[in-house]
Parts: C-alpha cells; sequence; structure tokens
DNA sequence: TGACTATATAACAACATAGTTATATAGTGA
DNA sequence: TCACTATATAACTATGTTGTTATATAGTCA
C-alpha cells in the first residue's frame, strides 16, 4: 500500500506543480472563455513565443490542455474545466486567510 | 485589473506549489486524522526530522497548517479541512486521465 | 544545574525550473 | 520553389528547491 500510495502521491503533487506557476495560470485562464492559439496566448499573457509555447507543452503533457493543429496555427483548449474548480477552492482559501489578517492591502503587496 | 490579477495569480500559485510536494503531501494526509507532533510525523513518513520539520514551517508559512506548542512538543494539524476537496479533485482528475489511456498499470510504473 | 528529548535552523550539494536567444520545423500561398 | 508565418526546441543562465548533516534552541525531569 505505501508504495502504491507513494506513487499516488507523486501524480498529484505533479498535477499541483502544473499548476503552481503564475504564467500557466494565467494561459489557463486566457482559455477559460475557450480555444486560442499560441499566438494569441503569447499576446493575452506578455510572455514570449517560446516561453509560451513551452509552458503550453507542460500543460498538454500532464492532460490540463488539448492540443490540436489546423492549418498554420495550433489551437490549446482545456481539457478539463474542473480545473478551474480548483483555482476557485484555492482562492477562496487564499481570501479567507488573507482576510484573517486585518489589512488585505499590505499582504497582497507583502506578497513573496 | 491585469497588475492585480498578477498578484493573485502569484498568490495561487504559491498556495498550489505548497501541495505540489509529495513529502508535504504525505504529511498533510497523515494529518487528516488529527493532529500530529514533529516526531510522529517524521516517524511516519519516513523522512528525517530536518527535512519534516523544514516541509511543516513551509506548510504553516502558507496557512495550510496550525501549529501549537505543548510542552516539549510541537503539534500540527490541518487548518482548513478544505485542502482534502482539492487533492480529491486532482486525484479524480488523474484517474479520470489514466482511464482514459487503457492500460492504467503501465502509466503508474511510467511515472514521470 | 545537568542530562535528555524534541524541534528548528544553517550550510551545503544536487537537481529542477523559468526565461532568454537563436534556431529548427512545418504549413501557406505566390 | 521561395518567402512568410506559426510553433517547437536546444542551449544556456539564473534562480529556487529538496534533502542531508551538523548544530542551535528550548522544554522536561532528575
Amino acid at each position: 500500500m505505501s508504495k502504491l500510495d507513494d506513487i499516488a502521491l507523486q501524480h498529484v503533487a505533479k498535477y499541483f506543480k502544473a499548476l503552481a506557476e503564475p504564467m500557466r495560470l494565467k494561459v489557463l485562464n486566457a482559455l477559460q472563455d475557450g480555444e486560442k492559439n499560441v499566438s494569441q496566448l503569447t499576446a493575452i499573457s506578455g510572455g514570449t513565443q517560446a516561453n509560451v509555447s513551452k509552458h503550453l507543452s507542460l500543460l498538454d503533457q500532464y492532460g490540463l490542455v488539448k492540443r490540436e493543429s489546423r492549418g498554420n496555427c495550433v489551437f490549446y483548449s482545456i481539457a478539463d474545466p474542473s480545473v478551474f474548480e480548483l483555482c476557485e477552492l484555492v482562492c477562496g482559501q487564499i481570501s479567507h486567510r488573507l482576510s484573517a489578517h486585518a489589512d488585505i492591502g499590505k499582504l497582497l503587496k507583502a506578497r513573496e
């Protein structure tokens, strides 16, 4: 059991790790209202094409997005919308934690 | 808006990052049935005392566990049980993704 | 106080990751 | 085929992270 559980934990940890990057979250967020190609995602995210492409590749590898070539472009879309439930849960926890302290503004500034 | 959103994304990413470690997930899992002190968590997780202590410190810093010194020991407990909802959601997505492929066993072996 | 137990931390090595620039690959249309 | 656009990848740097060992800190009990 412990061996299998370790493997399961590794999978779960990897999944969380895929979500543990602001740029990737931004990309996923941009995909929330439908598929977009790499150029669009590059523009929206403000990153470089190479970097966005790398993140998309990782998200695809972890099964978070779907990839579809059409003509000259590659369109990405959310593979499983329940990923946004995760984000909402986390946002809820964070805002709860922040409001537990008195001054949200200060904490937002003291990010990191 | 984009500036604030970036800060929010950083917070969310940090939260996910706290969960993106097998050892930390193991510790959280061990706390699911109640508080435990560092020695107990060290024994359960199979890690070294120093390493477990460091992970606990990080989990505490991110607000995932609560810390309480009692006598000679320090007891940790889950700060917000909804963290397990996150894990269950992720487990569901992973098992769904695994079963999408035919051979779960192979994928489990080809972890990483 | 002194010996003991429990926890935290510092310093370090090994490794992973994000982002950059430059380049490769592949589709399109003349 | 050639020029062009879109995407992916390689090589690299800088930075962050994990785990280790050794040590510091603090509580307990004789």
